[in-house]
DNA sequence: GTGGTCTAGACCACA
DNA sequence: GTGGTCTAGACCACG
């Protein structure tokens, strides 16, 4: 559903992506519930499995909290989602960099073009 | 040597990476011979294949043309240079743009977050 | 199996003819499950790596998708599949047309030579 | 020059098809000779080993004749010209009616896609 | 279970 | 010497 067999991103990845740019966005709050393993297999399409592994991963970047018998919950610490937009606005931004000057580019002409393709987008 | 054993890139593409980039840059030039693929395979400290299955893809790219009993050549076609240069910066900048718009940001706090980091990396 | 090590055609690229035959035909249908690649590897006798190959150059032609951890499957994208049927019917006739005319015939000439080897075929 | 680096098909063989074909045409007359192996190589850009070998090639086949000190000449035997301009023919025609065979094609169909192609052509 | 990548080592035709 | 193909066998992440 929300997912691509074809990209080279496991789908895993892909559903965790997707989630933390939710909380990111604040769509999903903190403390709110996700639904459950089977729940969202079905939403996505997606074997079971994928989804057990897609909630282990944010469990482990301390994004999502598992409440034995109760489901997976959204954590209520602020700071760490804070952090989490953060890294993720980093990670944009220093990948970005890091690419333009291997191609050879200078501050001003990675304005240049970002004002250049802003426009062609226009309309979207 | 320059590949990454860890990366989710495969080490063919991360070399085919490495050559597109020099090509780029115009430090590997129109109808360049490249190393062998044994020579390529010991500079890169791979196995040959692997430097095959890298050639075969920029072949299929064109940007590289392979001349049997010869060896291989980039492209004298210097569209397809260009074209791939261009391609290469789109990309980088398309994902920027996708990525910061997702996380909700607007063009003017792009270009705020682009100085930023900026002057976080002077001196490199 | 089917597959002549002699000719000078690669085995993988022998089996991308079959396969693109059998789909040409609608021996195998849109969406349909290709054998994993140890299975074909096991049908055809050869190693699974040149399978894998064939399948690889398969999924570059859009011909064929693979699902992660799921499998291979023929394309439910008729058009590609009416494209693919079209353009090995348009090579066999031009490489026909372009080899009859070097070598001086005429469109009648053609025709004649046609019925001509269609009757010593006869009961084939 | 004359020849396809890029091509599948040897280089040799491709200049091997090209002299059958000057013969089949009578462009090249029987007893007349062909240039020197360096000269052909030279003409045709190509390696003088290389041309080495499509005359072997040719000799082969009864084509042409080498006589020591003097050079290369096409074969006075004018059957052995005459069956090799019928191979040619039967070969094109036999393969164009396998591969259409194949794609499940009537004798009718055959002409069908014949006429419409040539059309397709004119003014070529 | 699936496909994807990689190594090691071999053989081949071609220039 | 060059690139191209193939096998055998291994390991991996993914579903």
């Amino acid at each position: 559903m929300a997912d691509d067999y074809q990209s080279p991103r496991p789908i895993y990845m892909q559903i965790v992506d997707k989630i933390m740019l939710q909380v990111a966005r604040n769509e999903l709050k903190p403390g709110q519930k996700l639904p459950s393993v089977r729940e969202m297999a079905i939403e996505s399409g997606v074997n079971p499995n994928t989804v057990q592994r897609t909630y282990g991963e944010l469990e482990r970047m301390q994004i999502v909290e598992t409440k034995r018998g109760q489901g997976t919950f959204i954590t209520k610490n602020k700071e760490i989602v804070e952090e989490m937009r953060k890294k993720l606005q980093f990670e944009v931004v220093d990948q970005f960099i890091s690419k333009m000057k291997e191609l050879g580019m200078t501050e001003a002409e990675m304005i240049d073009q970002l004002h250049y393709y802003m426009k062609e987008r226009e309309g979207e």
